[in-house]
DNA sequence: TTGTACGCGTTATCAA
DNA sequence: TTGATAACGCGTACAA
C-alpha cells in the first residue's frame, strides 16, 4: 500500500486517544462510551480507515486465504472450477491465490512453498501431469494442514478427493454407442497415468463385458496429448489399417473426439450413420461443430464450489477431516448429439 | 499455518544465537563466520525453516502480491489473459489474486476493498459491464496506486490502458472478405455500449469504404447476447427476408460468427462459395467447426503477460507512469480458414 | 563477528 | 470506560 493509508496509530493520535480505545471502539466492543465510539468511526471514516489484513494475518496467524493450484487455467474444465472456487470463496469472505503449473512438478512444488510462506488456510490442489511421487502433499497433510484434491485424486491415505464419476461417465456413454447398434468401438484412451484415464477405461471395459460384447485390445489406443491433431491422425490410421474397421470412437475427451470426426469425415464416412462418436467433458464447441459432438458433460462449477465450502468447513473447524474417508464423486450427464444418434426414436 | 512452523526465533534458539544473527546467516549477509552460516543453513534445512512472507509483507509495506479483478474467469479470452498475467507473476516472483466480478460492479467495488486490505502492490483489472462510475478507481489512481486496465479501457486522465486493435482487426478481416470478391457484407455488430464494439464496427466501416463500396445500414445488426442461437436466429432472419442476399457475414465474435454459419448450412448455401463467414477471437473451436471458420486473433497471453510486465517494472520503479500517455494496442492477427477462402491461389 | 532494541499494524491481557 | 504492554516474525540501525 501507498503511504497515506491511515491506521489506527493514526486516528488514536488525533483523537488523543490509545490505540486500544480506538480498535475497540471500532468492533463494537462493550464498555467503549457512546462518545468514543461515535468520534473514532466518524474520523475512520473521514481517514477512509482501511484495516491492514496483513497486520491481522501476522496476529492471528490466519490469512483467510485459499492456494489453488492447477495444471492449466486455459481449459474449460479447469476455468469453471475455478469460478465456482472464487464463488464460494468470495461468499465467505476468503481470498483466492492462483498459480498454474503448466504441467511441471517443479512449477508445483515451488509455488506450494510460496503460497505456505504466505500463511494460506488451505490448498485446492489439481496436481501435474508429472506428479508421481507426493511426499510434498503428505507431508502437509501429516501436519494436518487442509488440502483438498481436485479432479485427479490421490491414493494418499487420510486425503480428501472430489472428482467427477468418470467410470459411470464412461459406462454410460459406452452404453449409449451400444444401444445405437454400433459394434466396433475403439476407446481413445487418456494418458495411462492418470487416475481418471484409467477409470474411463475401466466404464468402457464394463460397459461391453455388461452387454456381452468382446474386449479387444487393439481397439484401446492411448493418445498421450490429447490434441485435436494427434487424435485425428490416430483415427486416420486406425480406420484404413485394422482389419475389421471400428465404427464408433468414445474418447477420453472432446479434442481426440474433434480429431476423430475430422479423420473419418475426410476419409469420407457417414457421421452418425456409419461411425459414431461420443466425447468426454462436454467443451463449449461440442454442439458447435458439425455434426453436434454427443459428450459426457462433468460439473465443473458444482465441484470447485462443493470442494471450496469443504475446505472452508475444515479450516473453520466446522468439518472434522478424518470424518470424510470416502472419495467424494460428482455425477456426470451424457449428453447425446447428432454425432452418435442413429437411430430416431 | 499450523503449528509447528519453525520461525528465525526457534532457530537461534537452539543454537544460542540472537534471531539477528539467524536472519542475516540465513541471506549470506557479510560479517558472519563461516561456522556460524554452516550451522544454522543446517538447522534450518532440518527443521524445515520457510521465511514468513506476511511478517516480511508486514515490515516491508510490501506484498509481492498484484490482485487482478476480471469479469469472468470461464471465458476463452478472459482465461487466456490470467494465464499470460500468471505467468510473468511467477516468473517475477510475485503472487496473482483472483477475483471475478460478474460483470457487478457491487462485486468489483468490494473486491478492490478486499485487495486493498490485503496490501496488494498494484491492480490488473478488467471493470464490469456495469461500471459506468470510475470514482473508485481514479481517487486509487491520484494516491499514486498502480493499476493497469487491460482489454476494457477507460478514459480516466493518467490510466494506463493495453488493449487490442479491434479497428484494424475488424478493418483487415472486412478487406479480406472483399478481396475473396463478396460484396454484400454483414456486420452481426456487439452491444453498442463497448468500445470494442464501436472499434470493431468502425473498422467494418472504413473498410467498405476503403474500397468504394457502399455502407448499407441494414447490414448492420446488433447481436446484443453474443451466442449462436441468437446469431442463427438473426442470420436465418437475413438471409430469408433481405430483397439483396447477403454473401458474407463478419461477426464480433465466434459464437455469433459460428450461428450465423450454422444458419447458413442449414438453408442449403455453399461454404466459402456462396457465403463467406469471419469472426473475431480466434477461440479454439475455429479450427474444428466445419469448415474452420476464419477469425481475428487476439492476443490475449501477450496482453496479460505485457500488461503485467509494465504493472510490475511501475511498483519496482523501474518504470514512471507518467510517461506512459498513449494506450498500448497490440496487434490482432487474421487467420484465413476455410470458410471465407474461395480464391485459391 | 555478534547482540540489542525497535517498528511494521493489530489485538488480547492485565491494570487502572 | 480507558490505557499500557506484549506479541505475531522479521530485518536493520546501532552498539559492543
Amino acid at each position: 500500500m501507498k503511504l497515506g493509508q491511515a491506521t489506527i496509530k493514526d486516528i488514536a493520535k488525533e483523537l488523543n486517544v490509545s490505540s486500544s480505545t480506538v480498535s475497540r471502539a471500532l468492533k463494537d466492543y462493550p464498555g467503549i462510551s457512546d462518545e468514543t465510539k461515535r468520534k473514532v468511526k466518524e474520523l475512520a471514516e473521514k481517514l477512509n480507515y482501511r484495516p491492514n489484513a496483513i497486520a491481522l494475518s501476522l496476529r492471528k496467524s490466519r490469512s483467510y486465504t485459499i492456494g489453488v493450484i492447477i495444471p492449466e487455467v486455459v481449459h474449460f474444465f479447469f476455468s469453471t472450477v475455478i469460478s465456482g472456487i472464487e464463488e464460494v470463496a468470495y461468499s465467505r469472505g476468503y481470498n483466492v491465490i492462483l498459480s498454474q503449473t503448466n504441467e511441471k512438478i517443479g512449477r508445483e512444488k515451488s509455488s506450494i512453498e510460496t503460497m505456505l510462506s504466505n500463511q494460506i488456510d488451505g490448498f485446492m490442489v489439481s496436481y501435474s501431469k508429472e506428479t508421481e511421487n507426493f511426499d510434498h502433499f503428505t507431508r502437509l497433510l501429516d501436519q494436518g494442514f487442509p488440502i483438498i484434491f481436485f479432479d485427479r485424486s490421490t491414493d494418499i491415505p487420510n486425503a480428501i478427493n472430489i472428482m467427477v464419476d468418470d467410470y459411470k461417465g464412461a459406462f454410460d456413454a459406452v452404453s449409449h454407442l451400444i444401444e445405437q447398434g454400433y459394434q466396433k468401438i475403439v476407446h481413445l484412451a487418456g494418458p495411462k497415468n492418470l487416475k481418471i484415464s484409467k477409470e474411463r477405461e475401466r466404464g468402457y471395459r464394463d460397459a461391453l463385458k455388461n452387454y456381452g460384447m468382446e474386449i479387444q485390445e487393439e481397439y484401446i489406443v492411448e493418445c498421450p496429448v490429447g490434441s485435436d491433431e494427434e487424435s485425428k491422425e490416430i483415427t486416420t490410421n486406425l480406420l484404413t489399417t485394422l482389419p475389421e474397421k471400428p465404427d464408433a470412437f468414445f474418447a477420453n475427451n472432446d479434442m481426440a473426439a474433434v480429431g476423430a470426426m475430422a479423420a473419418a469425415k475426410s476419409l469420407g464416412f457417414k457421421i452418425p450413420e456409419q461411425i459414431g462418436i461420443v466425447g468426454f467433458s462436454n467443451w463449449q464447441f461440442c454442439s458447435m461443430v458439425d455434426p453436434s459432438l454427443s459428450s459426457v458433460s462433468q460439473p465443473g462449477f458444482r465441484m470447485g464450489a462443493r470442494a471450496t465450502d469443504m475446505l472452508l468447513d475444515i479450516i473453520e473447524k466446522k468439518l472434522d477431516p478424518q470424518k470424510i474417508t470416502e472419495p467424494i464423486t460428482l455425477d456426470t450427464q451424457l449428453l447425446i448429439r447428432n454425432s452418435s444418434l442413429r437411430i430416431k426414436s
